[in-house]
DNA sequence: TTTTCATTTGAAAACCCTTACAATTTTCAT
DNA sequence: ATGAAAATTGTAAGGGTTTTCAAATGAAAA
């Protein structure tokens, strides 16, 4: 059995109140028994019940992580980034692994809350916005615009959008295309889409689209890339997130087409993951160490209400990070 | 505030105990008191507070899931499957990632005891030794090696890395190199230096070791590889993990090696990012769904302890893939 | 009718901690 | 030396739930 406060105090001769109180530093207390209790609690290794605690009105220090799939690399360093901070600041992480299905984003929701964490950060859909208001909980967001005044932090999808048609038709591109990585009711990628078909349009150019989903496996995504390629033969892709964009490049390059001579392609987040281990790749890239300080400064922000001048809505900007799949 | 049981108990006009039963579906209860109760909860949309069951001897129903790094793709995979597997047994998951440092392990351990945690699931070192056994919890390891009674699954190490060397000199590789990717100390990937050792001195055969730290950087990393691949000009290298053998044939071609001709390369894990997004890797395959399902249904057994027969050292089969970066 | 026993409910203790309050000791200005 | 204020420590209540125990009801058996 883990050892209580009473046998922390029995061992450090004092009573219960004044090891809590030296626990969480508190009101007045001589240096003489601080060390004894320090001593008390080492040699027992003891660690406080956090579910009494809880009880008696701390938090649990317990943040919910909601993101649709810690398989893409993005999201992993997001997970990994904000998972770290968190620890700084004395908070565990629980994982949520939406798979873009809201029933089961629900579910984690009522869950989360029925566990008492002190807060979420979601990069999940928000069709469970009822709920998300109801819990009254401190909540932020990446990339998924809610109404104020949950805060939101995400980069300039549309502007990223812009710059790769920008970039594709300066370098020589004329037959466009895009193909959107999941479903284009998530805005965050809705935005991607018109950001990118606006610029075309703005010089009076064209480009199809085509529309995969999400939950749709690498190969049958793969399928549908090659259908799409060898039937409109474009000379410039954007795809609307990396892990498209690389099965774009190889099934272009099964197909014979030379990248980038024959076909240039654009994709969109820029891990660490893939600069490092997909050199070729040119990617629009997220600035996702600002956007995890961001997000995390808002919620301590929140969680300990020192009440910082915060807005609503943040808009990180986005950089081109040109390679190999793209002309010089 | 959230609904108490006692609101729920003045609403259905029972005592808090019958409220308590009802939910935990405890000894006699009428059919009606039963309705009046689920009527009211659902009508305050009540679910108990979690702190207060765990300090009353419920557990939590939480685990901890400690592992190297979440931005390994493996790690990423096996991560999410487990927490799937758990949230479907109606547990939670909270994750820890030690980035191989013991220090930071230690404290994770520290705190998924304080935060009673129901069990862990670790993929991390085991130096800290001492405070698995004290936890008292249900532990299962992947790929370290505990000693009984603490269950371990892992891959078959040894043989993975035999199961390189050989083909490595199957395919007409003389002058071999072994890159280990993190520590030798971490005793997986002993194992599979020495089954690929082994299995080069069997037949006569020489090899050099070159050592990357986990902690290093891709950049350093690459470096280090790159100016050994010029020093020793092997036409054959084993990579104790896929990301090491990733950078290694990205730096084998900026030095103009060709692959295979002038240099094969095989990595280790598997996982199903790089068999998807990296089509030319060979690699030794690491059976990751079985692994999971054989993790989380030993902490299972463990947990309800509905004792069935469980061993304590599970060794699952390797298989090789092979792809571009070897000969046929 | 009385006795027995299964059912159904409630009152209250217990879980481990924090904190308001009270009690005691020390410090310091007068 | 005196009193007031500051510093130090302890006692006990309370937080939301589970669970033991006892009480109350009703039905069946005698």
């Amino acid at each position: 059995m883990q050892p209580k406060l009473k046998d922390v105090a029995k061992l450090a001769g004092v009573s219960v109140a004044t090891v809590s109180r030296v626990i969480n530093d508190r009101g007045y207390l001589s240096s003489g028994t601080k060390e004894k209790v320090y001593q008390a609690m080492r040699q027992l290794n003891y660690s406080p019940n956090s579910a009494a605690r809880a009880l008696r009105g701390k938090t649990f220090k317990l943040i919910g992580l909601i993101f649709a799939s810690v398989e893409n690399p993005l999201i992993a360093e997001a997970v990994q980034k904000i998972e770290n901070q968190l620890f700084e600041g004395g908070y565990k992480a629980i994982i949520c692994n939406s798979l873009d299905n809201p029933a089961k984003e629900q579910q984690y929701l009522k869950m989360l809350m029925a566990n008492q964490v002190d807060g979420i950060i979601t990069g999940s859909h928000n069709e469970s916005l009822k709920e998300y208001k109801m819990s009254g909980l401190p909540i932020v967001s990446y990339d998924r615009y809610f109404p104020s005044p949950i805060p939101t932090v995400s980069c300039d999808n549309a502007a990223g959008g812009k710059l790769a048609a920008n970039t594709l038709m300066d370098k020589g591109s004329e037959k466009l295309m895009l193909i959107s990585g999941s479903l284009e009711k998530i805005p965050r990628n809705a935005d991607r889409v018109a950001g990118f078909n606006q610029a075309v349009e703005a010089v009076g150019q064209k480009s199809t689209t085509v529309r995969l989903r999400f939950n749709d496996t690498p190969g049958i995504k793969r399928a549908m890339i090659r259908q799409q390629l060898s039937a409109y033969q474009p000379d410039g892709v954007f795809c609307t997130d990396d892990q498209t964009a690389l099965l774009c490049l190889q099934e272009a390059k099964s197909l014979g087409m030379k990248v980038p001579d024959d076909l240039q392609v654009i994709g969109f987040d820029g891990s660490q993951y893939v600069q490092q281990y997909h050199p070729e790749l040119s990617t629009i890239v997220q600035p996702i160490d600002d956007i995890v300080d961001l997000l995390v400064r808002i919620l301590f922000n929140r969680l300990e209400q020192n009440d910082d001048q915060l807005l609503d809505r943040y808009v990180l900007p986005v950089s081109l990070l040109q390679r190999g799949s793209l002309r010089n």
